[in-house]
DNA sequence: CGTGTTAAGATACAACATATCATTTTTGAA
DNA sequence: TTCAAAAATGATATGTTGTATCTTAACACG
């Protein structure tokens, strides 16, 4: 279903991973970025910036105001090592940075939960009929709202 | 490519099945629903709650509450006379009530203009990858951002 | 009529997001 | 090493989107 293998990180070796996307960049990784997606992989659904400002400031003592958030996140999201959930107003890491994907969300709305999948011949045929409108710099958002198996 | 044909309305004509598919639900067509659905169809992008509430309060010259225009948009949708833009916040009113689509939305980064499109075969794929997770109650959000056509 | 139900209004507040300017930290050249 | 420029973060304010709660108004029907 034109998926292919990927490299799931865990833990530190998430952050190392995401460290070195970053740094790749010419980015440069640091405390209050590290803290930040610490936080985000320590989720297990989509957070929201709030969310992240609130536990951040608690784990370190000291406040990173809900802007600073915002602005880590949307380099996150441009260096893709966390995605935005637009269905949902959250953020997710990504859970295999370096690999540059559509994602597919389906998000759970009785516990939150998201999964991620990736099917490129679905996104490449979004992209296609938005091509064919005359749409240029595409960005598909593809999500799914239902009911998860768990909570059926 | 899946598509069909569609009865388009406009203006009466659309506002005169709006009114008919709603009432066919059981539901009222008030002058306060029927205001916000003609305020509504008359954008030609996306419009928020906020938009809404202020452009009818004007017309109306009697102040109509944000909340009110939440709860008749919410009536709007789970009948299928109006859509919401997930990626914008915002709302668009269906040019074809009755028939029944996942919508596809190709909506501008430029100019906020969306454009409506069905694929069937293409949400089909999308509610076929989420049931294949053990998805129940599907509701597909297939939205696009881009710069359209007229903006290039 | 009066009474129960549905629709809409008033108000307050919660949640999400950005704009602006100040401060701190880092960097790199003199 | 020190100082100036640039980058990162903080403080603060405000704008935007969405909901909760309670009250009032309109309506339907015995």
């Amino acid at each position: 279903m034109g998926q292919h293998d990927h490299h799931e990180h865990h833990g530190d070796s998430l952050a190392d991973a995401a460290q070195a996307n970053l740094e790749k960049s010419g980015e440069k990784w640091t405390d209050t970025r590290a803290a930040i997606f610490d936080t985000l992989a320590g989720f297990s659904r989509p957070a929201s910036a709030y969310d992240i400002a609130e536990l951040v400031s608690t784990a370190r003592g000291k406040r990173v105001a809900p802007n600073s958030v915002y602005r880590i996140l949307d380099l996150f999201v441009a260096n893709n090592l966390a995605m935005r959930v637009e269905s949902a107003n959250a953020y997710l890491a990504n859970s295999h940075p370096g690999c540059e994907h559509d994602c597919i969300f389906l998000v759970c709305d009785t516990c939150g939960e998201a999964t991620h999948v990736d099917d490129d011949s679905l996104s490449q045929q979004v992209r296609k009929v938005a091509t064919a409108e005359g749409f240029k710099s595409i960005r598909p958002v593809i999500e799914v709202r239902g009911i998860c198996q768990k909570c059926n």
